[in-house]
DNA sequence: TTCCTGACTTAGCATTGCCCCG
DNA sequence: CGGGGCAATGCTAAGTCAGGAA
């Protein structure tokens, strides 16, 4: 394999490489920057796009939201996936899998207090949700706890704390013991993903509020009344006006088209020309109503409070198979102007507001169908119980569906999340012979199974992304690994003492840059030499590869595996080994903190998970650091006092017992001091090294769960000190099922 | 075979909530 | 006892991937 071990080391260069890899706002988007960084800048849209691969798809009349809605429920077909299909398989895939090792402790159920009432092999079948008792109870507790602390404010008194911290505890029991434990449970025959499925519908935005009479509009220094619906359009400009978005060619021409679309004749007639409108008192009122909310008092606030609690009580969840389950989104997407990532064509147009009659809803015949807002009607009812999905509508911008779905903490994103790192550990087994294979198709005679080759090389190495090819036009120009062009890669044949070196310059996912500096294998070199010969900058460097070729090529390799699938086992893979190699035994809690963050920033970075440094980030930065040196003078002062009680102490002879307390009182200060300095220490290096990265990313998407679960139980660290909480309702199989001696 | 689209995951940024400090 | 600052949550855009039509 040699050349993984690469991957090692080369997430120290990595880690440099991140510094300059990321783009501050302007140079991301404008794709302009500095002159040195050719590739990915230079070609910017304009000049590129007309040597773009002109077999690039071209755009075709799209929408048309096919009307063809028919009450279908779709016959799913019988696909072999993940662990062939288990009708009724017991759901201890773990233990069914060929899993290495003697430690494949994962499905063993943990203690804690539940001690299952299934040894491992029983619970025979059913659907079968014994256990989840009372569900109501939650909300009851909820709502005591606010009538306790919130009429009482004066001050709390200890009591009242004890009390609310006793309530707290309860309640999260009491959730515990809520919780449906779905991993214990039988999973459905194929495609199925429920057989009761009964929720309110979607809540809808407000209606807009027209402006009132002292607020307007002008145009060339003349007020104008708008119409309602030209009005609404114009409020959401004037909205954005302090954001840069609005200075943008691409954003105003785009809002202006639309905004026209929206306008009466007599308006359209006389508004040609944004650079004459006026939204200064529009913009004054929003930023006065924002001020405003601002400075509500406490009642305002607890009532705004309340009322979006019972919005979420009523809307917020569903029932799914006899469980209450939280809804991810029940909300539709107000209306408002089109915020693309990065250099989007789109951007600044209108983003409609939904209608019920845009609405497709989903739930069981058996299920009672959502009312409809008074005077509306779905635009369909669905009883499709091989989807997920509660509700969808189809947006106006790109014409693509959306959709209402569940929480991550549901069953239905828990078993597909648990599924996902199954099978990545699936290919931790073959991984060698994959890596193998594709070394020898780097020689390979047919010139399409060396792209796959090095495609694959780089998806491996790299954790790049697949990489499907995109509309011209429609999205900001981004691409993945089969995407790659000629111009986003550069090749050294030597660079900073190494051999081999393609140097990489594109925009990914959300037009984050992806800059890299990587040695690869001679043969990959070579191959890459020769996809570059006679092409232009604009060319796709895999000219015989696609997404889909080279995932059918996995999936014949394993089945389930695709391109992503490597970026999960990857990012696994590599948090388990940097836990190991990072933590000791004898670290405090703060330093195998550190080392934690530290495994899994080598994670971000290998999957260039960036952030925008925040904001106050310089600031914050300073303060700590003067919170640093004052406590080491603190620490100071503390050891010259320690110093001086001990000579007292030496000289006063040390049978003086008041003496000796003082000795240890000041031993412990100092003590103390160093923990404290320590910690901030630590916590000051952390914060430097994550100034651009962002964990959140990989850990809620790429890092099994069970790997930091069993690093906490080994290392003695409490699980929240890791995971939040709604990571932990997220993970709550994992945190429920792992062992200690769990390995990924 | 290619195209198109539906369904679902992954992503960064914006907003909100909350804790701690002066 | 407000407000600054960070963490948590919310939002929705932008990916991946596969099935089925063309």
């Amino acid at each position: 394999m040699g050349e993984k071990d690469a991957k090692g080391e080369g997430s120290a260069k990595h880690s440099e490489a991140v510094k300059l890899r990321r783009l501050s706002d302007h140079e991301r988007t404008a794709g302009g920057g500095d002159g040195n960084k050719h590739s990915a800048k230079s070609t910017k849209p304009t000049e590129k796009s007309d040597n773009r691969r002109s077999h690039k798809k071209v755009k075709t009349p799209k929408m048309e939201p096919a009307d063809n809605h028919s009450e279908s429920v779709k016959q799913e077909p019988v696909d072999d996936d993940f662990a062939a299909k288990k009708k009724g398989v017991k759901r201890k895939r773990i233990k069914d899998e060929p899993m290495e090792g003697p430690s494949h402790s994962t499905s063993a159920p943990t203690s804690k207090k539940k001690n299952k009432q299934h040894g491992q092999e029983e619970e025979s079948g059913g659907e079968a949700q014994k256990k989840k008792p009372k569900k109501k109870t939650e909300k009851t507790v909820k709502k005591e706890e606010g009538e306790h602390s919130a009429p009482k404010k004066p001050k709390k008194t200890k009591e009242e704390i004890e009390e609310a911290r006793q309530l707290k505890i309860k309640k999260k029991e009491e959730e515990e013991q809520n919780r449906w434990r779905w991993w214990e449970e039988e999973k459905y025959e194929d495609g199925v993903k429920w057989k009761f499925l009964e929720h309110n519908g979607p809540y809808f935005p407000p209606e807009y509020q027209p402006l009132p009479d002292n607020v307007n509009f002008y145009y060339g220094g003349k007020k104008v009344k708008l119409s309602v619906t030209a009005e609404e359009v114009a409020l959401f400009f004037a909205q954005m006006l302090d954001h840069e978005y609005t200075t943008k060619k691409v954003f105003r021409e785009n809002f202006f088209k639309d905004w026209r679309k929206e306008m009466t004749h007599e308006e359209r007639s006389l508004i040609q020309n944004l650079d004459k409108c006026d939204f200064g008192e529009i913009h004054a009122m929003h930023k006065a109503k924002v001020e405003a909310r601002k400075n509500m008092t406490k009642e305002e606030k607890l009532a705004l409070k309340e009322a979006n609690q019972k919005i979420v009580d009523e809307y917020g969840y569903c029932l799914l198979d006899h469980h209450k389950e939280r809804i991810g989104n029940f909300k539709i997407e107000p209306p408002g102007l089109f915020r693309g990532r990065g250099e989007h064509p789109k951007q600044g147009m209108l983003k409609k507001r939904i209608q019920p009659e845009d609405v497709i809803i989903n739930c069981s015949k058996e299920a009672r169908v959502p009312v409809p807002p008074a005077g509306h009607h779905w635009k369909e009812i669905r009883h499709d119980n091989t989807v997920t999905w509660l509700a969808s509508w189809t947006e106006n911008i790109q014409g693509s569906i959306k959709y209402i779905m569940l929480n991550a903490n549901s069953k239905l994103k828990g078993e597909k999340d648990w599924e996902k790192y199954e099978v990545a550990r699936k290919l931790k087994l073959c991984v060698d012979d994959i890596r193998n294979q594709y070394h020898q198709d780097l020689k390979s005679k047919q010139m399409g199974t060396r792209q796959r080759a090095v495609a694959l090389y780089f998806i491996d190495k790299l954790a790049l992304r697949a990489g499907n090819e995109k509309e011209e036009g429609e999205t900001a120009d981004t691409v993945g690994c089969c995407s790659l062009r000629v111009e986003h890669i550069t090749l050294h044949e030597e660079l900073e003492g190494s051999k081999y070196v393609v140097e990489f310059d594109f925009l990914g996912k959300d037009s984050i840059r992806y800059y890299n500096k990587v040695p690869v294998i001679k043969k990959v070199f070579k191959n890459l030499n020769l996809f570059m010969e006679n092409k232009q900058p604009g060319d796709d460097l895999f000219d015989r590869l696609n997404t889909n070729m080279l995932n059918k090529h996995l999936s014949s390799l394993m089945a389930g595996l695709t391109a992503k699938v490597f970026r999960t086992y990857n990012a696994s893979i590599t948090l388990q080994q940097q836990l190991k190699e990072l933590t000791n035994k004898s670290d405090n809690e703060a330093e195998r903190l550190l080392a934690y963050n530290r495994a899994n920033r080598a994670v971000a970075i290998l999957c260039n998970h960036q952030r925008a440094p925040p904001k106050t980030f310089d600031q914050s930065m300073a303060n700590l650091q003067a919170k640093i040196e004052a406590r080491r003078e603190q620490l100071e002062l503390a050891k010259t006092e320690l110093k001086q009680a001990k000579k007292e102490a030496k000289t006063k002879g040390s049978s003086d017992s008041k003496l000796q307390t003082l000795v240890e009182r000041k031993k412990a200060a100092v003590k103390r001091c160093e923990d404290q300095l320590l910690k901030m220490e630590v916590q000051a290096t952390d914060r430097e090294e994550n100034k651009q990265i962002a964990l959140g990313t990989s850990k809620l998407n790429y890092l099994d769960p069970r790997i930091s679960v069993a690093w906490c139980k080994n290392m003695e660290v409490q699980v929240d000190k890791i995971y939040n909480k709604s990571q932990r309702d997220k993970f709550a199989w994992a945190i429920d099922m792992t062992e200690a001696d769990f390995v990924f």
